[in-house]
DNA sequence: TGCTTATTTCATTTTTTTTTGAAACCATTG
DNA sequence: CAATGGTTTCAAAAAAAAATGAAATAAGCA
């Protein structure tokens, strides 16, 4: 049987890890909702992110005293955007999960995922809007014109933006 | 009395306009909400944005077919990120309201507002979690120090990042 | 000042999102 | 191939967010 959560460490202050646990959790419940995720995937990239040895799905449960229920759909959002990776630990059936910390890739791939297919589909709405203002005599056309140039502009803009901001996060 | 919406255009196509209508705010709907603001915030600007003339808020109520509250409430948040305007209207006890077009002054004051104090307290966050790993001689000192670091360095090139980017976006 | 109309506020309701927990599923091992 | 341990799925419960509507407030006008 795996020592349980509050035997892990011999000689260094347990407290300590714990604080320094508990900002990390902290801090990346409110970044990830700053990104629009759930709480729970934030603490558990939180508590991944300061372990410095690979967890299992249960520990985390019991860790952050959330519901397996939640903590597998948790991994699986992080899996999914590439922030966390599972290793294989000899002798144990159970996945084991380590953050990814390099953010680079976490923010390209949500960048990549989230962002740049709305992109995609104001594209086509923007063509849709101009064909409906050629077609029809329209009042105003100057104003409307514009307006769809605007909004042009800025899909234009976001859609070199963001990849190259991506870049930029290179850490 | 003013004009009642149905009756606002003579010879051009109604519903040209209302197709410009509905995509505007379909559009600034799923743009509103990539940046977590609520449907009816993006359904306010997203009519606005295609109206050549400025909107008194029941009309705009009626238009969209909320409640004055939700309305009400909509205006006030486009009005902190100074993504619209009021104007005078003579004759008319009524406050206009226009959509601001400068997508500039409104992603800034988003990213100023919005994101730029969650990086200040995550600053005090990570001096907090320096304190602690520096009191304490804790075992894998080194590990904690290099995550510390990474989470340093990402905070500063975000503070760093995000205005520039603001000011990039100046369409 | 009092009357009318416009706007804000906020308790309540509705809707949406997230979490839970138990059942189903899977995979390994004796 | 049954038994065990690990994981996923998903209907139901809980929590959070947003919208409503009516009362309170403000603001223009006679």
């Amino acid at each position: 049987m795996a020592p349980d959560a509050t035997s892990v460490t011999s000689t260094s202050s347990a407290s300590a890890k714990r604080d320094l646990e508990i900002e990390s959790i902290d801090f990346f419940v409110r970044m990830m909702s700053l990104l629009g995720l759930p709480r729970s995937v934030g603490e558990i990239y939180g508590l991944l992110y300061f372990s410095p040895k690979a967890l299992p799905m249960d520990q985390i449960a019991a860790r952050l005293d959330i519901s397996i229920g939640s903590t597998s759909q948790g991994l699986k959002t992080l899996r999914s955007i590439k922030a966390i990776r599972s290793t294989y630990i000899p002798g144990d059936r159970r996945d084991h999960y380590l953050a990814e910390s390099e953010f680079r890739r976490l923010f390209s791939t949500f960048i990549k995922d989230e962002i740049l297919p709305h992109l995609e589909s104001a594209k086509d709405r923007i063509s849709r809007m101009e064909k409906v203002l050629d077609s029809e005599p329209t009042e105003e056309k100057d104003f409307y014109k514009i307006r769809i140039e605007k909004l042009k502009r800025l899909t234009q803009a976001s859609g070199r933006l963001l990849p190259a901001l991506a870049k930029l996060l290179k850490l």
